[in-house]
DNA sequence: CTTGCAAGGTCAAAGAAAGTCAAAGTCAAA
DNA sequence: TTTGACTTTGACTTTCTTTGACCTTGCAAG
């Protein structure tokens, strides 16, 4: 496993009995054995709003880093997504969409496994390359009125 | 026996004990004495979703390429749902292959409203009609697939 | 004030995998 | 002999990670 796994790891550990933890970067960084900088990139990479997370910090001295979780609730996030879609979609985008949904638990793992296989481009293999986008968003969009829906 | 074979037999073996393996594609590669790519041809053209393979994989450093086995026991409902499909499949009776599953709750409501969504001739509005049916099948089978390898 | 140290932040370059795609090769069936 | 499906190869692309040089901020002595 890479640096980055094991310090996002270590990280998430330090979460599961509270939902918010303050660290220091620099010494962080020394028992783990990385540079500082490397700290950053993990929590720009894994500890962002998408996921369920604040980052804040403090620079000088004395100061630290503070990761807190967030929980979301309401459909608006939903209707934001379904409005972000619009008329076309690629496969990256609906997926990133749908991993979104997932952190902000508006939708379950499972929901969002199916209906990544369905707006898929193995699924939609048969569709003219041209359309494959439109035809996505409007599955997608499909599915997602139905959950909002189900609420 | 050809070198695709050889990297396949290879592979399968690996997934005899444990139904899921991680793999670094160079290095494979390498022991085996060919090019990385050709990895991504044996997995493409041999551990597809259909014959009970789900393949994954990372890039970058660290990355890597998991393959997990599925097994489909073709006396399943889901199984046979599957067959029934085909290549091609209505509304309508999408829609009733949906209950069916529900009624035998292999699925659940949410599932199959979820489902009902995506195969709606709505959703597939601009899919051309001859098309339609044979884009229909291959989602639903998609969705299915993935219902199956959550069990 | 002002200066110096103690944090943390930014960014871009280099490195490490894996993915894609099309051209060329192989081989068996028609 | 031709054709078409399947393989093999390698150049090029994309994604993710690691590293280090340099920047900004806040505090606390002087």
């Amino acid at each position: 496993m890479n640096l980055s796994n094991v310090i996002a790891h270590m990280i998430s550990e330090m979460l599961e009995d509270q939902n918010e933890v303050e660290i220091r970067r620099n010494s962080l960084a020394q028992t783990i054995g990385c540079v500082p900088s490397q700290i950053n990139y993990v929590l720009a990479s894994r500890f962002t709003p998408e996921r369920g997370y604040i980052v804040e910090s403090r620079r000088g001295g004395g100061g630290c880093i503070r990761i807190a979780r967030i929980h979301y609730d309401a459909s608006t996030p939903l209707m934001h997504t379904l409005g972000a879609i619009g008329d076309a979609v690629d496969e990256k985008t609906s997926r990133s969409h749908l991993l979104n949904l997932v952190y902000m638990e508006l939708l379950s793992k499972r929901d969002a496994a199916l209906m990544g296989a369905a707006i898929s481009d193995r699924a939609l293999e048969s569709v003219a390359a041209e359309k494959r986008d439109c035809v996505r968003a409007a599955i997608l969009k499909a599915m997602l009125l139905t959950v909002l829906q189900e609420q």
